[in-house]
DNA sequence: TGGGGAGCCTTAATTTTCCTGACCCTAAGT
DNA sequence: ACTTAGGGTCAGGAAAATTAAGGCTCCCCA
């Protein structure tokens, strides 16, 4: 019955949103991610958590760890309470720039599909201000200070484009293709992340050609280029390679075309209020076409 | 148009309550004090925010700091927000100690009121741990780990006991006093923090008497203890001294006794449900009156 | 009127805390 | 047996809090 037991102190907020987090995620990995620290860092706040509890909040094994019961009945709570957080740091954010608007993407989607379309929505919108953070992964919303996220995703809400897969090059090179057959005979350019993609176009052939190695990117705009340059074929996502396809610096060889069940996705955690700069941004991405690149320059 | 503005940071959750306080409270100095820290560390917190925001959320006066527009829009979400996520945590904090009951008081509650109970709460709920924290000032229940608050308040829901004052001292100091008047020669004991308690009590005599100096105490116990050994005459508060009058070591000299609008109060943030240990707890301080002091010992 | 004195916030330097980065460990799936 | 995936551990360096000192008003009172 002591009468100061050590002032039992408030638990570190950074320490339950690490909790949060790897209670929602499932692991401290996935948590670390999130939240843009180490796994370390995940490993530390848990324990401090626990010791300031005096309970066990994860069982550890060897590959992963588990919800315990009491961290299993804490976690919906927890969880609103940062929703709720995230939200009113959303609004307060959005008070103090309110003519900004911040994009998550692709890296491969902000170099080839955003870039060439911002000269234009500048113009239609000269006091947005855009901001565009690139991510391999798409963030999860309800906690990120994004405004929109573009990624490719099989969920059709918000759906702006289908991805549709076929092999391009350059016209030099597709002036030396009669069929896919002749494929086997220059390098195939893909990309690390979507690896598959040559596999799954040439399934569809009736008389599927040897696919040869080629050379795999872990950027895909980087592919792009190399191909432009002559490099090889390259399996081209039409949402991505559209604009080298206008402006003629890449062809695409054969008729053949194949649609992924997903595509390009432009969502927003929260309905966009009309009038808010997200929203006409949102809008005029969804509605407005690539401008004709300009003319190529022939004067001296 | 840049396509990786440095990329926008969550916004640090401890600058988030720093600023939820300091705007709650309308101080910096009083967030610190509810937060714990220095006054420095929130002007840290503060500025950081306001970096990270590129926006004043406070506008800075010779004589304190006035919330901007900015700041004033926010505040509500986020305040409900924490508050929030302080229920969380207080749900987690009892789901990981269920038997455990942690109250906050004023010192001299703790050592004159509480204490006195302890032992027969203890033997009335053996499996309950008590927990007693002594802080000069009512904690914000909302947001702090303490389960039940006992202080003096004028708000009479959660009553226990009014606030009676009146003169106490030694039995042997007693003797030598025939009224009021003989006040003026002895020492006048009392609390800093209570400093106007002599005053208030003289002026309800019908011939208030000259009050001398006396020691003043930060610490009411204290105050207390020298009384019994004999240092003069101290203004009792009823509830503070009863065990001492039980037991004869201070009687009360005169008749007078004026009961001040404040009382002792005990309270919880939330509704305590049937059943939990904090609501026994408090049923059982609330009535369960102070058992008698153990006979002395007069055996040799 | 003008000079303590008290509040309140800020700043600078020191100390403490926290995060990273590289390594180890264990178990499950080749 | 080797690889992979997930956590745990530890030393060193970055970032935070504390402490202590400083400036600026207002208030009070002579």
């Amino acid at each position: 019955m002591p009468v100061a037991p050590p002032r039992p102190k408030d638990l570190p907020l950074t320490a339950l949103r690490a909790f949060e987090a790897a209670a929602r995620l499932g692991g401290f990995a996935a948590a670390a991610q999130e939240l843009g620290v180490t796994p370390g860092a995940i490993t530390a706040h848990v324990k401090q958590l626990e010791a300031a509890l005096d309970a066990r909040l994860f069982d550890r094994t060897p590959r992963g760890v588990r919800l315990t019961a009491l961290g299993q009945q804490s976690l919906p709570a927890l969880t609103a309470a940062f929703d709720a957080l995230a939200a009113a740091t959303g609004d307060l954010r959005a008070a103090a720039a309110p003519r900004t608007v911040h994009i998550a993407t692709l890296p491969a989607i902000a170099q080839l599909w955003l870039s060439p379309r911002l000269p234009a929505l500048r113009a239609a919108a000269p006091d947005i201000r855009i901001s565009i953070t690139a991510l391999e992964t798409p963030p999860n919303l309800k906690r990120s200070p994004y405004d929109l996220s573009l990624f490719f995703s099989d969920d059709r809400q918000g759906r702006i484009a289908p991805d549709v897969i076929f092999p391009v090059c350059a016209p030099a090179l597709a002036a030396t293709l009669r069929s896919p057959a002749d494929i086997a005979h220059h390098p195939c350019l893909s990309d690390a992340t979507w690896a598959d993609d040559w596999a799954l176009w040439s399934s569809t052939l009736a008389d599927p050609p040897l696919l040869p190695d080629g050379p795999v990117f872990s950027l895909y705009a980087l592919a792009v280029e190399e191909t432009v340059n002559g490099a090889g074929i390259l399996i081209g996502h039409q949402a991505l390679v559209e604009r080298h396809l206008a402006d003629g610096r890449l062809v695409a060889p054969f008729a053949q075309r194949v649609t992924l069940p997903r595509g390009l996705r432009l969502w927003s955690e929260r309905p966009l209020r009309p009038g808010t700069p997200a929203r006409f941004v949102a809008d005029w991405l969804r509605h407005t076409p690539l401008a004709s690149p300009p003319a190529p320059d022939t004067t001296p």
